[in-house]
DNA sequence: CACCAGGTTGACC
DNA sequence: GGTCAACATGGT
């Protein structure tokens, strides 16, 4: 079994990059939101959309459950598969508005990961940033940047081998978390193509234990 | 013009 | 458990 030294490796990306300060939003349900648009989607392209409900006000459970479907397509539809994302989001609000966001947060985390799982459009990823940046609790987003970045030292597994691997090499910190997820993203996004594995200041640091 | 973006789902093996 | 097409616009 290889190790890597996943505390030595945050150390580096934050030396290199810097804090991200993820998530950026107004509020914990504005936070909702951008985790499905931004599924498959740049985060221009949802900045874009957010501010289109925004302006219509429908930045809130209560009024973006009521919202026409037509009208919340036209808002999102800069982000891609709007017809999917605009009646997710709406299914989404219905649900916040109907249990209220704070109880909706106010459950144990494994609990509030179950819960948003099971909403239609909310896998893994979607589900562990909402209970990360949303409601503030400890879980750590993989994505696919990350799970490229772990193949590419060597480490392979599904979605949950490689969170737990994190989760359990890493002391349980909220903004510790936050800010890994952000950092391996901006450090992906620049050097980590699909097809291009540059030359990875990783590397030194990922060496076996 | 081809490829990719802060994925998820349902069908199938 | 894993793989795959479908979902769709916009940027490089």
């Amino acid at each position: 079994m290889k190790h890597t030294n996943l505390k030595q490796i945050y150390t580096t990306l934050l030396n290199e990059f810097g804090h991200q300060d993820w998530w950026p939003a107004d509020t914990p349900f504005e936070v909702v939101i951008g985790t499905v648009l931004t599924q498959q989607t740049r985060w221009t392209n949802v900045e874009q959309a957010i501010a289109n409900l925004k302006e219509h006000g429908l930045l809130e459970p209560e009024t973006l459950a009521q919202a026409e479907i037509e009208l919340i397509e036209e808002l999102v539809h800069c982000c891609g598969f709007y017809r999917q994302k605009a009646s997710r989001l709406n299914n989404i609000a219905k649900y916040f508005a109907d249990k209220g966001i704070e109880n909706v947060f106010s459950v144990p985390t494994d609990e509030l990961r179950d819960e948003m799982l099971s909403l239609n459009g909310v896998g893994n990823e979607t589900a562990d940033s909402i209970v990360l940046y949303a409601a503030n609790k400890p879980k750590f987003v993989i994505d696919a940047y990350t799970s490229r970045i772990m193949n590419c030292l060597g480490i392979n597994g599904n979605y949950i081998r490689l969170q737990e691997l994190f989760e359990q090499e890493l002391p349980t910190n909220v903004d510790l978390y936050k800010e890994y997820h952000a950092l391996i993203v901006e450090f992906a996004k620049t050097y980590c193509g699909k097809k291009r594995c540059g030359e990875c200041l990783l590397l030194p640091d990922a060496a076996k234990v």
